[in-house]
Formats: structure tokens, sequence, C-alpha cells
DNA sequence: TATATTTACACAATCGATTGCGTAAATATA
DNA sequence: TATATTTACGCAATCGATTGTGTAAATATA
């Protein structure tokens, strides 16, 4: 019952022109008459025919695809980000492929492997929390594939890399938990590994120096995942401190609205007696009670650019190598009712 | 300096052997000794070879990769399903691939094509919500690709799916309203296009006659997409209807915390004036307050079955045509604040 | 009119892995 | 010892699209 897909030289046979000619005129080659082309094109619709991308990615070494490798695609900041890298990827015709690593190493060396078996165009890449060796992406570069990071980006890697400004977005953050009269001010503070966490932290101390705070490391808690779970945890063990917290600064939504619940529940006003901020500007943060404030993340832009970027450069780096370079996108503080008192 | 990846005839080379004993020895054919398999795969490793999954596909005419069409991947729902399927996938060495259509026909159907153009191995879809016509997936069905459709399947095209007992979940709700005393009780539906809105509706409709109540039209709302827009909008349609409803059973849960998030900022309380079940158990129902009623969906596992549908299948479908055969997979209330009165 | 240039198309090699068929030796069974 | 069977491996075609090289005609330019 299995009907043949049709091929370039079924086309040639019904035609009587020869497979180049075909493979010529269905993407508009200059060396093919225009009538000629119309005709071939015609065709080619009535028949039904679809292309093998598989037998022109063989031939080309490459497929009209472009990898998208990450933690996991079911948090909001991954969601847009993926929506920007598709809308940007669709206009030119190639296919976008997700694969999750659930923030795991192991897990990010093979999928890398993976897609690069499948010989994509191009990867976009926001690294595990952990990982500290790329030589997994090394295959990419020197098959002169484009290899672009995003957020959570290496710093011994040369490649194209995409951030936000996270030392100012945590300085901001803190100063404005400082402006809002609180002095002791915790941090949810992701992995040290990345750099993004660590600049945000970054920002948050010289923001509580500059104000002449003391900066208190029994107040800084480290993540292994930010998860809910965590910040439940940590925001417990932040109170039980001889002098709890009165405002805190978290790497991000899910774990700020985690610790926010856990507040409610023992009874702890926030922003009264705690005022917090998050990272991110996920939906819940919108929708929790009190609203969360939060520093939005322009997660689609950077997948948009991120795309373009792997699109402009396709060509580029087969011929002059990968780019090193790194744009930086702005934050905006976005203040909601979990911080202003 | 892109180094050249290494090929099978690099191997065959080196080893003095022809590439067919490489491919075989590669994977285990019974024709090949032991020791040869094993030199040679040590060999392999060493020289650091990478299988071209694009050759092999083009051979095979189908590549190790299932693909995966769905409206968005930032529900919480498609989450879980994706997981579920990846886990199931990953164990025997597939691929998942996915693509959104954003719940729009004409992106579904290009979507499917691209699918299709990729020589996957199997799909696993649900239908965007005004999907009618189901030709797009015909160019599987005749390549003897398997096809499974979860969650909102077609009901006219041949193919497995795996659904949830939607009228039962419909009715088990409403009921569950009805006994917390309500009488009133409104309707958030789905597209009638959708057989899983359609029975959900169903059982709404028959549960409030099975407890005598009137069926009353004016308090269904029909919806687009179900998003928190319309869910805000619906609501304040219906608070002004001369006798406002006193219960409310929504088909999602996105469009019921809209709703309830309405109804507070208007002063009306959740539960006590209306009573709210949702649908899905997404995680913003046990956020937000009053935490949601709703009924699980088990879409992780709804996920891992379609994987291993599409997977034990692969060789079935060459050999007997598409299976037409449904799995239901049950849900379970979850009842919380917004309805318990 | 003579030379360039462009247009129009075909031949055949190529990408890398797979596999049916064939050969030959080694081992098992009668 | 003679026949079967298994083990071990190579040859060469194949999957479908692409593209460098080449030829011939048509059109343009000098």
């Amino acid at each position: 019952m299995a009907k043949k897909p049709i091929t370039i030289y079924d086309i040639a046979k019904k035609l009587n022109y020869s497979t180049s000619t075909i493979s010529r005129a269905l993407k508009d080659h200059h060396s093919i008459g225009k009538k000629t082309a119309e005709k071939i094109k015609a065709e080619a619709e009535k028949m039904g025919y679809r292309p093998n991308t598989l037998a022109a990615g063989l031939r080309n070494n490459r497929s009209k695809t472009i990898g998208v490798l990450i933690s996991r695609i079911n948090r909001p900041f991954m969601s847009s980000l993926i929506s920007g890298i598709e809308d940007q990827a669709k206009k030119q015709g190639y296919t976008v492929i997700m694969i999750q690593c659930d923030d795991d190493y192991e897990s990010e060396v093979q999928n890398a492997n993976t897609l690069y078996d499948l010989r994509i165009a191009g990867i976009i890449t926001s690294l595990a929390m952990q990982t500290e060796d790329y030589a997994h992406f090394k295959p990419f570069v020197d098959q002169q594939i484009p290899v672009v990071f995003v957020d959570r980006v290496p710093e011994s890697f040369a490649a194209y890399k995409i951030v936000i400004d996270n030392y100012s977005a945590g300085y901001k953050a803190t100063k404005h938990l400082i402006e809002m009269g609180c002095t002791r001010i915790a941090h949810f503070a992701g992995s040290q590994k990345r750099a993004i966490y660590r600049d945000r932290q970054k920002g948050y101390e010289d923001a509580l120096k500059e104000a002449g705070l003391e900066v208190d490391c029994s107040r800084v808690v480290q993540f292994d995942t930010l998860s809910a779970q965590e910040g439940k945890k940590a925001m417990r063990q932040l109170m039980q401190l001889p002098e709890p917290p009165d405002g805190l600064f978290s790497s991000n939504d899910t774990a700020a609205v985690s610790a926010i619940q856990y507040l409610k529940k023992k009874g702890i006003h926030v922003p009264k007696d705690i005022a917090v901020i998050g990272f991110n500007n996920d939906p819940i943060a919108s929708i929790l009670e009190p609203q969360l404030s939060t520093v939005s993340h322009p997660a689609a832009k950077m997948g948009k650019l991120a795309a373009q970027c792997v699109l402009d450069n396709m060509d580029f780096v087969a011929k002059e190598g990968q780019l090193n370079q790194v744009t930086t996108l702005e934050t905006e503080l976005i203040l909601r009712a979990s911080s202003l008192r």
C-alpha cells in the first residue's frame, strides 16, 4: 500500500528533463529558464513532490535545522526563548528542534552529540547549571557550525553569546529593596559556576556596600536548581537566623514564589515583614498574591537575536571561523506588591 | 580548518576491512565475529567516529526521530506530555523533536509537512483547536509512519488515539459543585470541534440534569483558545446575567485562574459566592489563592504511552497498516479551596 | 559579421551508511 | 568421510538531491 514518495527522478522522467534541471528549477537557479522553471514547479506541485531533506542534508552535509539545547522547556523563560527562535527561523525556512537536558551535565553532553549527529545547521544553547567543560561543543566548531550561547553562557569558550546585564539587574533589584527600607536583605543565589548568578550576586553585594549595609554571607543561600522545593527550604532556614531578613532578592521567580508561599503560611507578611523581588517575570509573578516584583527578562528577544545570529553566520562561520562576541540586553525592574511598601 | 568527520570508510581503511563489515560490526550484526566487532568498535571510538544519521536515514528512508506536533509548548500540560514522550523515546535511542503550531490550523498543516519532510519515524500530535480536515496526516499513513493522536484527537481519522475520559471528568467536576450546593453552574467550554470539550460539556449537562437542575445555555460560554484574556471577559459577561452563576466549571485552569482573579478584584468571594473548578491541574492551581480545585490530567503518562505506542508499532504498521485503537486514561478530582464550602 | 555573454540543459560523481548476494573457511552433524 | 550449517567478510548497488563540468543554442555587444 505504501505509495512511494515522489522524487525528482519521477518528475524528470515525466517531463523529460534531467534531474539536475529539476533540482535547479525548484530552487530558482539562474541557469534555468523562467518558463521551464514554472512548468517544473507546477508539475512538482501537481505530483505532490516533497523534497527529501535527508538526501539534501547528506549531500550538503547540513540539514536546514537549528538545534536548541536547553535545560527544560517547561519554564516560562525557555518557552519565550524558543518562541523567539522559532519565529525568526521559520522566516528563513529553517526548522527548530529542541532537546532538553534536565539541567544535567551528562545529558547535555549526550544531547549535544545527538544534535551533532543530526547535522544541524546551527545550535543555540543555554548551559546546564553545573556544566564546566565545554568539549562537547567542539565538534560544532570543528565543523564550522555556528554555536550561539544564550543566558547561561560559558566564559572560557569562544562563540557568540547573548546575555543580559546581570550585574546591573542584581544591583537595581537590591537597591530597590534598600529604598523600600530593607536593611537585612537575603539572596537566593544560583550555582556559582554560572556567571549569570555570580553577577547577580555581585550586583546585590555592591548595592549593599554602597548603601553602607553589611554583606552577611549567612543571608546568601546557594541553590542547586532554584526550584520551588529549594525555595521553601531556604526560606525556612533564613527565618531561623538570629536576625531574620527583612528583604529577599531571588535569582528566579520560581524560588521567590515558593518562599512567599512559605512565609504566608507562617503568617509573615509580604512585603511588610519581608519585601521580595524575583527574577524573570514569569506569568505566575502577576498571579501570586501579593503580586511579585521581579526583573523582566527579554527572553523572546534573546531567542530572536540568537536565531538571527545563527542564520546570519551560517556562511560567515564557514569562511571566517566562529565569532566570539557578546551581546548584552537590558532588563527592567517590574515593581509590584511584594516589594512596595 | 574544518576537520573532516570520520566515516566508516576511514575506519575501514585503517583496519583493512570493508565498509560493510564496519557497518555490521557497529550494530552487532550476527555475521560479524565477536573479536572483530570489538576491535572495530574500539577503533571507531578511538577515532571519534560519529554516525551520519542523515546517510542512514536516507538509506532507510527513515530517521531515528519522533516528531511531536502540538499547539504550544508553554502550557504545563504540554510540557508534561513532552517529558513523558522523551523519557520513553530516549530509552530506545530515539530523538524527539517538537514543533508548535500556535493552535493554528494553517500552521499545523505546514508543520506536519515539515516533519514529514524530515522523514521522522513516527508522529505524536494533539490537534489545534479548529482543525477539521486531517489530510495533512495522510502522507504519514501512506508511508506507514505511525501516527498517534493524544488528548485532542480527531474522530474521523483512523489512527492510534490516547485520551482521557472527558465525559466522566466533566460529570464528576459538575457533580462536585452540585454537592457543594451550587445550583446555577456556569461552564467555560472549548471549541465544539474538539470532542474533548464537547464531552466535558456533555458530562456537565448530564450532571445538571441528573440533579434536576436547569441547563441554561446562557451560562455556557464558548471559548476560542481558553486563554486568560477570554476567561476574564467571559466571567465579566456571566456576572451581568440577571441570575449570575454560583458555580463554575472551566475546561482549563488558565481560564479558571483568570476568572477567579477577576472575581477577587470585584469583591466576589470564591468559593462562597462562586465555587470554581478547573481542568488540568497546572502548577498554578496550587499557588493561586484560593487554591484551585481541578481535574488532574495524566499528561506525562499520556506522553509515555504515546511514545511507547509509536515505538512498538514502527514495524507493525509497516506490516499490518495503521492501528485504529483508542486508549482511555482516568482522571481524578483534586479538591481545593476554590470549590470547598 | 565576429566575438562575448547569457541562457538552457544533461552527464555523472558525490555525500555516508546499508544490505542482498556471493564466496570461503570453520565447525557441526550424519 | 561426506554433507549441512554457521561464521566471517567483501562487492557493489542503492537511497535522493546536489553540483562541477561541459555542450549548444540564443542573444547581446563591438
